[in-house]
DNA sequence: ATAATAGTGTCTTTTAGACAATATCAC
DNA sequence: GTGATATTGTCTAAAAGACACTATTAT
């Protein structure tokens, strides 16, 4: 592979971490967890999560292990998929640091769980994420991030793993809105969910709503892609 | 970012390099770039063309370097995106190493160039290619390359980047064609192309083919995306 | 009954796909 | 003329979008 003889260890090492965007619906909004930085540099900025990719540790399980140490959820239930890769040889002044974010979609969580090492973990809108000057080039990790999901979700099922496992047509259309910052026809998305086969199936229960009819519920079905995809108008 | 203080220079470095998978169209046909390793680990193998990121470049630097080296082509008419990042702690058997890997399509390109420390660079139909034991996990690199190729004509105008400046309807359908493995019906191809916003520019000339009628000539318009997209199957 | 949300039906417009018909070249 | 490829036209089917209408709950 090198052109020229090259050794890597007669460089400075480089260091591979993997940095996180969790998002998730909280009151009809996506979310970003973010949290504060407990040191330098950019101490007290806020921050995607994020850690070291350990010797003997592999990319996805050094991601899944800080979804679990930051959301306190298994992963089992969250969609999680490797977003890009950021190696700017100053985006972190200690050293040369090459971070593979990745992106997890999950339903509403709990509060996130601090632990010694950061501070104020939280659930911010994406709205209001998107105005902070987050740490090293986190702000632009974000930004790949939410177009991402605005994207997948078009052409595939992902838009589920936002809702419970049981869930309404108008959640999951408030998923789209949400996340689309769009409006779409109650009907018209119902009608375009149903035929498309195995994106979703019914459980043949309701649920109550705050006001008016009872909602049917529905269950992820085994469809990944969507063919033809949703329309982002 | 550390969870625990975790100094990364207490322990075995990472290497990070770049791969890239290299398109192009010659006679009608897809062809990845492949080279034989000259060198162990899997000396002798077939492999995809990479190197080592030095501390001092960024990635995207780090991929056009590899590609002008082995095309000598100036990278400007070709399209380079990042694909996806693999980085199994066993992959590479010396060492650590993160890769970074890269997707590359261009228009017709000539016989790639041999440096000292590669053999037999060289252009391989993908059908071919996909039955090749390649080194390391170039395998699954390349294959996760041509998917992101099959997806990205879908929704994107990239399929002309496989073109030279100007280029035929029947040029541009042979790129499908061949990407995806089917024939299209070149009169509704037609149509969905010219009926898409600034996807193609007429140059109002026109080419003489071997047999038949000229073919009129096109160059790529300003349009990123395709909305609605051009559907496979 | 009224308000609110869920869900169905219908009509129009757009797009896809099949395929016939015409155009323009080489020979 | 024939054969080949390019390009246009036409018809049908599928899908999207607008929106009226019906259904089922709480108050």
């Amino acid at each position: 592979m090198p052109k020229k003889p090259y050794d890597p260890r007669a460089f400075p090492p480089f260091a591979v971490t993997v940095d996180l965007v969790i998002l998730t619906m909280r009151e009809g909004q996506l979310h970003v967890l973010l949290l504060d930085r407990a040191a330098a540099p950019f101490k007290g900025r806020p921050a995607l999560p994020g850690g070291f990719v350990r010797p003997t540790k592999n990319l996805l399980t050094s991601a899944q292990e800080v979804l679990a140490a930051k959301t306190g959820v298994s992963i089992a239930p969250i969609h999680l998929e490797q977003l890009a890769t950021y190696g700017e040889p100053k985006r972190d002044p200690r050293m040369r640091v090459v971070s593979v974010a990745w992106l997890a979609l999950a339903a509403n969580l709990p509060e996130p769980i601090a632990d010694p090492e950061t501070t104020n973990p939280r659930w911010v809108p994406i709205d209001e994420a998107s105005q902070l000057r987050l740490a090293f080039d986190h702000g632009q990790i974000l930004s790949d991030g939410v177009e991402r999901a605005r994207s997948r979700i078009e052409y595939t099922t992902l838009a589920t793993h936002f809702c419970d496992d049981e869930f309404t047509m108008s959640e999951l259309r408030g998923v789209y809105e949400a996340v689309w910052g769009q409006v779409l026809d109650p009907a018209n998305f119902d009608r375009k969910i149903r035929t498309t086969v195995d994106f979703v199936v019914p459980t043949g229960d309701s649920r109550k709503q705050l006001k008016g009819r009872p909602a049917r519920t529905y269950k992820r079905g085994p469809a990944k892609d969507l063919q033809p995809p949703i329309r982002r108008s």
